[in-house]
This record gives C-alpha cells, sequence and structure tokens, in this order.
DNA sequence: TTGATAACATGAACATGTTCAAGATTTTTC
DNA sequence: GAAAAATCTTGAACATGTTCATGTTATCAA
C-alpha cells in the first residue's frame, strides 16, 4: 500500500521532473527551438523517458495547461466575491487568467495549434480536451450563478463568455503592447458591453430574441450540459 | 518579352503541377499521411523542387485556400445579386464559400494551424496571410454595401460578419452531417440573428451603444481599413 | 523466496520536413 | 554569339519528432 503510493509518487515525480525542465527550457529559447532531446537531457531522463510520461512534444503543453487551468480554479475558489458585482468577479476571472498566463504567451500558441482537426486528442475543441474545458467554463459559470439568471440566459452568457475567453487569448497571444495592456482594456470593454447587452437581454421584450439564439445554438449542439455540470459541482 | 512570357508560363505550369498533384493526393491519403516525397514523385520533379515553389508543407494548403479565396471571389462578382435582400446575399456569401470548401474540410485544419502563432508567415490572423484575409472581407463588405448603412454599422457589421465566417468554417470542419447540413442551418440561424440584430442596432436609441462597441475594437486595433479596401476595389 | 506480471527506462533506428551546395537551363547584357 | 546573371533543378545530408525492441526495476501471488 504505501509502496505502492510510494511508486506512484517516485512516477509522478519524474513526470513533474520532465514537464519542468521542458518548462523552463520552452521559455528560455522558445517551443521550437526546445528539442526533446534537450528535455530529456535536462530532466535527467533517457529520450524514451519523456515520452513515456507524455504522448507527444505538443501533450507537454498541454499538461502545463491543465496546470494553469487548476491553478485559475483554485485561485478564484480562494477569493472572496461576495459583494462584488457580476462584472466584478468576471473581471476577476478573466483577469486572473491573464496573470497565470502573462509570461507563457508564446506557449499558448501549441494550445490553439490542432484547432482545426476534430480528430487530433489534443484539439482544443475536440473530446480530447474536454475535461480542461469544462473546467474552464465552470470557472465562468461559478462567477454567473450568484447572479440568479434565467436558466437559459445563464447558460447563453456562460457559453458566450466562454467564446469570448478564448478569443482574449487569442488577442493576449498577439497583444504586444507592455505588460499586455491592451488585453487588459479589451476586456474590461468587452465585459462592460456585455453586462450592457445582458441588461437589454433580460427585458421580456427580447425574451422571443434569447429563445431564438438558444434554439440555434441548441440545434448545433453548441449548449454544453451546464446543469450537469453545476450539479456535479456543488 | 514573349520567352519571358513563355518562362513565366512554364514556371507558373510546374507550380501548379506541384500543387495538383498534392491536393490530389491529400485528398486521397490526407495530409499526414503524404509526404513531400511522395508529392515530389507525383509531380514528377525533384524534392528541392517542390520546395522551390514552396515554403513548406503547410505553405501548399495555403496556396489551395488562396486559390479557394480566389474562386470565392469570382463566384460571387458573377452573381445577380439585384433585388435580393441582405440576408439572402449575405447568405450567397457564406453557402458559396461552403461549397467551394464542400470536399476539402479535412485541408482546411491546416490552415488554423499557426492561429496562435503571431510570428508565423502562415498564421491566419498574422501579416503573412493579409492579402487573402483583406479579400475575405471584401467579398462581404461587397454583400453590405449595397444596404447602404451608416459608415460605423458597416465597419461593424464587416468585420462581426467575418469573424462569424471564420466560427463557421471551424464549426464546418468538425460538422459529421451528411453534407454538413447543419452547418448550413446554423449559417441560417446567424444570419436570422443577425438580420435581426441589424435592424435593432439601427435605433437611434443604440447609438451610444454602437459607439461603444466600435471605440473598443477602434482601441483593440481590430477595425482593418475597410474604406481604404473599398476605394482600392471600386 | 521465487517466479510472474506490470511498470518504467533505454537509446538506436526510423520517418519525414527542411536545407543547401552544386549543377543545369534560360535570360539578359554587351 | 559569348559572358554574366538570373532562374530553376537536383538529391544528398541534416534535424528532430516519434517508435520500438530490449532491458531493468518494482509489485505481488504462491
Amino acid at each position: 500500500m504505501f509502496k505502492a503510493d510510494a511508486k506512484h509518487v517516485k512516477s509522478e515525480q519524474t513526470r513533474e521532473e520532465i514537464l519542468d525542465s521542458a518548462l523552463e527550457l520552452f521559455r528560455q529559447h522558445g517551443f521550437d527551438a526546445t528539442t526533446m532531446r534537450d528535455i530529456a537531457v535536462t530532466a535527467g531522463v533517457a529520450l524514451g523517458a519523456a515520452y513515456y510520461y507524455f504522448a507527444s512534444k505538443d501533450a507537454i503543453v498541454q499538461a502545463y495547461y491543465e496546470k494553469v487551468q487548476q491553478a485559475h480554479t483554485a485561485r478564484l475558489r480562494q477569493m472572496k466575491m461576495d459583494g462584488l458585482s457580476l462584472r466584478q468577479r468576471l473581471a476577476a476571472v478573466f483577469y486572473s487568467k491573464l496573470d497565470i498566463l502573462e509570461n507563457d504567451r508564446k506557449l499558448l500558441g501549441a494550445i490553439f495549434r490542432y484547432s482545426g482537426e476534430p480528430a487530433h486528442p489534443l484539439s482544443c475543441l475536440g473530446p480530447g480536451t474536454i475535461v480542461v474545458r469544462e473546467q474552464s467554463m465552470q470557472v465562468i459559470a461559478d462567477a454567473v450563478t450568484p447572479e440568479a439568471l434565467p436558466a437559459d440566459l445563464q447558460q447563453l452568457l456562460t457559453l458566450g463568455l466562454w467564446a469570448l475567453q478564448m478569443g482574449v487569448l487569442i488577442y493576449f497571444i498577439y497583444d504586444d503592447s507592455p505588460q499586455q495592456q491592451r488585453t487588459r482594456r479589451l476586456v474590461d470593454g468587452a465585459l462592460e458591453i456585455t453586462t450592457f447587452l445582458l441588461r437589454l437581454a433580460r427585458f421580456p421584450l427580447l425574451g422571443f430574441a434569447r429563445k431564438k439564439v438558444l434554439a440555434l445554438l441548441d440545434e448545433a449542439g453548441l449548449l454544453p450540459q451546464l446543469n450537469h455540470a453545476l450539479e456535479a459541482h456543488s
């Protein structure tokens, strides 16, 4: 029992060693300039070992992003959101994600590399990455829930914000302003507009439009099972 | 003069030969399963020649996409749009693009491969692909222009529709319904909602919101020089 | 303890995208 | 028409992601 754990721990340590070495090298010399051999040497293992723990070079970046998502979830959990407005809560969500990713913008490119290849296990929109995607949505849903919106609006808003976050990340990667201030301002503006539109959308008069949008997304299969996720989480 | 042209033509023919061979092989065996050596052999040239005409394997797909965009532009130019509503014109734009790409959905993945790498010459959002991107926007702008919208709305709508088209293409890649009927329905629904929102946006009451959105996009540097493009075209 | 099984580790070998020095061909210059 | 320059062509060599047959070590049943 203990030995099994010890072994498990050692294995996990090796994996971490490889992951850390890889990230260090990626940050130092860039993703492309870092070879799997470099990573293996730095981690003190054989080339094959790297492939025992990670299916591919890209999978290392994916593992990094999963850690990022864990950190994001953790950071928001320990934040006191009481008394904050929806917009403030969402700003916290977006800003903290940017904070975590601040020094690794170049690594993010690998995350989107297979977005146009449904069958690839690392496609950021495919089934292979569903866990981290749902976790990412959950963070947003948690910030939206206190607003006690009608269920349909809540679903719509969460999905829209998740999409917005994806767009913001892309913008973030391309943003060469100092400290990526432009991305921050984009977030501010986008959230202002979002909350403004939300006020509009709550008008009963627009209930018809809401239904239309929701029906469209539903038919397109773009509505995730938010309810399930919410239940599983609470 | 003639000789120069003849030479130019021959060179162009070799390029076409390589491109056609590559596409044939891509369609037959898939992008990954096709090697540059296969392409060279099929085209009847040496491996190096393929690299003389195309900077990389991905660049071949980019060249294909440029041809697609040319075809899209041409197809719409020869369509009679008189008497059609904005929504009908936009439907023509979206549908014809899907028609052209119908049998090459798998190839499209390569187009998005570098979307997260600003420095890569094939980044679909980067400076290296600005020509095809502006051409793509121009097609949309041409469908919007007859509506004689206020300049700000026109800019906003064109940019939004271009983004929508990008999203539709992604959805298209993932759509495994027969003949990608779901994507067509998504286009229908999205255009219905777009025109509905457009009617809303024309309300003077919402001029303030429009200005907000436009200011945000402008500050983010996301507003292309549509005016220039329009002038250059007419 | 021992044999069997699973988990982990190794590095040579492979596949393939890409580069490049060298050569062939065509065009231009005089 | 000959030399020079530009254009095109070649395939060997390279770099590197990935695979895999072969170990090695740990776990566990008997």
